[in-house]
RNA sequence: CGGGGCGUAGCGCAGCCUGGUAGCGCAUCUGCUUUGGGAGCAGAGGGUCGGGAGUUCGAAUCUCUCCGCCCCGACCA
């Protein structure tokens, strides 16, 4: 009976759905960008009449747009749902909530504050562990509780210091946040591997190429963290990759955190068994040397000083200490490696009278000998760091420490010693992965997602207590886990973009893929006038929803060319045109995926777009 | 916040320097002709020139001020 009814329901379900007509829809299409959009996904929104800007960062989405969005959301939830629980929390937080966590001042100006008529604080959420953490502390006693994956599909706001190309950086937008309660770290881990997998699924399903990178955990704190990134030239973070033959990704980080194998090197004979003064004068750069020396870069040490700042602490005392970094002449500093050996301070540059006062010598003759440096673990005095690059290495040229000198035969660990050695260059394209040695590209990348295990911050914090099966009082540990949804809508159009290319009028190309595109397939009546072709394409449509795909039927009473312009500017991946070929039975199906072009005969056509869509997948 | 640029019709722009009737292309509306890659002809509608103040007989144009937007540097989906 049941069954019966529900088989009715859907059959009917799907004769009802109503016919898209692009004569009746709202698709204000742009003949020309509009002069602020800089980067390609914003161009193309704009014109394709995706969207419309209110304010900086903060955009109206047009039914295309929205039809877009909900089709990510829906795989979003089908996946999420395999896993975890959806949720919807309030965007409207009171302040106390946040004063908990340390997050109402922690946050600064980028959270949105208001005051309602009593004048208490408010603001709009900007993610939601603590409103998650609240429910798990005031719901769950006991860890036959756990674990739980608790989700939601919710608007951001996060007021930007700087809000930028288009919907890529906004200052509203939606995100997948889900977080995970578990009773220990196995458990964790358990729940972070789900979302991983999870998240892998999602992305393939849209359409994505991107790599899953080891991330700084940040801020947020926490242990273990992996951003999933699309490369892109609109993207704000550099990250290196290695994919092998099988089109695998074997190796992925963040360039903050990025390392590589080097070639070995041979170093130079040595012209004494200890440092040699060598008269330099004026040379001061490493290319100087080099050129005077008659020496590779990579025979060189490059000599960097920056000074720590820790903010003041409770008694309004700042602490300072200066850091020297030993680098292979060819390489580059990465100062977010070298932040990490200092947690919590800010760099910056030494000043001259700063780098006398260390070195007593001017810039431009630095170097490692004399430089006291202060004792492994110790955390006063200066700190030397030695690039991992140059441990092993010798008869190195270094500057003397004293001006138009340098030293020759420089052997690091024998002639002076590093408070610590560790990895602080920037690894270059081209550089062997350290997992399989293969050939790392490096770009830029827009994150669409990223997972990571809190621990203890919030349910500490916020003083989540479950039973264990001991009856012992415990501390459940956290993940926290993000989607930015109108990334994924903007990834997907850089990528084919960077693809596609422009045409000679300067206008990107691109193509959605079928998942994610607002209408999976375009029917374009030639000629509406021709009441042939427009009852052709009346009933081919009806056919490819009747077989299940979402269908734009073209009825507009305008050339073919502007059809034809209009539908590759909105981004579907296939079309169906109605013209000509009519007569003999044939329309044309056209597979920008594919970028294929092919007559099939009408009765045909359903068939050939469902090939064309299966071979897709 | 610091630095740079911009604001004139829905979109793209000119006019500003040297003050005097607000213009061009596209889009829109009407009619006719067109209809396979952003058509043609004829006509029409549409503007607080970002806001305010000042200078002047007169301000889109000069001065001051405020606002908004974009781009480049510290944060993050």
């Amino acid at each position: 009976m049941e069954g019966h009814f529900a088989a009715h329901f859907l059959r009917r379900r799907k004769h009802t759905k109503a016919m898209q007509r692009w004569s009746k829809l709202f698709i204000p299409t742009l003949r020309e960008a509009p002069a602020d959009a800089e980067v390609a996904s914003h161009q193309i929104l704009l014109r394709a009449g995706y969207v419309r800007q209110l304010g900086a960062g903060i955009y109206s989405y047009l039914p295309l747009a929205t039809r877009s969005i909900n089709k990510i959301n829906a795989i979003v939830r089908e996946e999420m749902d395999k896993i975890g629980q959806e949720f919807f929390l309030p965007a409207l937080n009171p302040r106390e909530i946040w004063e908990e966590s340390g997050r109402w001042t922690g946050m600064g100006d980028n959270m949105f504050r208001l005051k309602d008529r009593k004048g208490a604080d408010l603001c709009l959420g900007m993610t939601h562990e603590e409103i998650m953490t609240s429910i798990a502390r005031n719901e769950i006693r006991s860890y036959k509780q756990l674990p739980q994956i608790w989700y939601q599909i919710q608007t951001k706001f996060r007021d930007e210091p700087r809000p930028k190309s288009g919907l890529l950086r906004v200052r509203q937008f939606t995100m997948k946040d889900a977080y995970s309660f578990d009773i220990d770290q196995a458990g964790l881990d358990h729940s972070y591997d789900l979302h991983d997998a999870a998240y892998r699924r999602i992305f393939t399903r849209c359409g994505l190429e991107f790599v899953g990178v080891e991330a700084d955990s940040g801020a947020m704190g926490g242990s273990q963290s992996q951003e999933f990134m699309v490369y892109t030239e609109a993207g704000e973070d550099w990250i290196a990759s290695a994919r092998n033959d099988a089109g695998e990704v074997v190796y992925a980080a963040n360039i903050e955190k990025a390392t590589s194998k080097l070639e070995a090197v041979a170093d130079l004979e040595a012209t004494a068994g200890a440092p040699e003064l060598v008269h330099t004068p004026g040379q001061r750069t490493i290319d100087e040397v080099g050129e005077f020396l008659k020496v590779e870069k990579v025979h060189q040490i490059k000599t960097m000083a920056y000074m720590a700042t820790w903010p003041a602490d409770a008694k309004g005392v700042v602490k300072t200490r200066s850091l020297v970094v030993f680098l292979r002449g060819d390489h580059q500093l990465n100062e977010a490696k070298l932040g990490a050996l200092v947690a919590g301070a800010e760099l910056r540059p030494m000043v001259p009278e700063e780098i006398e006062a260390t070195f007593n010598a001017p810039a431009g003759y630095l170097g490692p000998i004399g430089v006291v440096a202060a004792e492994a673990g110790d955390d006063k005095g200066i700190m030397v760091i030695l690039d991992a690059a140059l441990e092993g290495r010798a008869n190195l040229i270094a500057g003397a420490n004293k001006e138009e000198y340098h030293l020759r035969n420089v052997t690091p660990g024998r002639d002076f010693t590093a408070t610590v050695i560790a990895d602080v260059r920037n690894i270059n394209e081209g550089e062997a992965d350290p997992v399989a040695g293969i050939a790392l590209r490096l770009g830029k990348a827009v994150e669409i997602g990223h997972i990571f295990k809190l621990g203890y911050k919030y349910s500490e914090s916020m003083g989540a207590r479950v039973l264990d099966k001991n009856g012992k009082e415990t501390t459940p540990i956290m993940g926290s886990y993000g989607i930015g949804i109108e990334r994924i809508l903007t990834a997907a159009i850089e990528q084919s973009a960077a693809k596609n290319g422009k045409n000679d009028k300067g206008e990107w190309s691109y193509v959605l893929p079928a998942s994610i595109a607002p209408f999976e397939v375009v029917v374009t009546v030639t000629k509406q006038t021709d009441a042939a072709l427009a009852e052709a394409g009346e009933k081919i449509a009806a056919e490819l929803e009747a077989a299940g795909f979402d269908v734009l039927l073209d009825d507009r009473d305008g050339s073919a060319g502007v059809k034809f312009k209009d539908a590759d500017l909105i981004g579907v991946p296939y079309r169906v045109t109605i013209g000509k070929r009519l007569a003999e039975g044939f329309v044309e199906l056209v597979d920008r995926l594919q970028g294929r072009t092919e007559d099939v005969a009408v009765a045909e056509v359903v068939t050939a777009l469902k090939a064309a869509r299966k071979q897709q997948a």
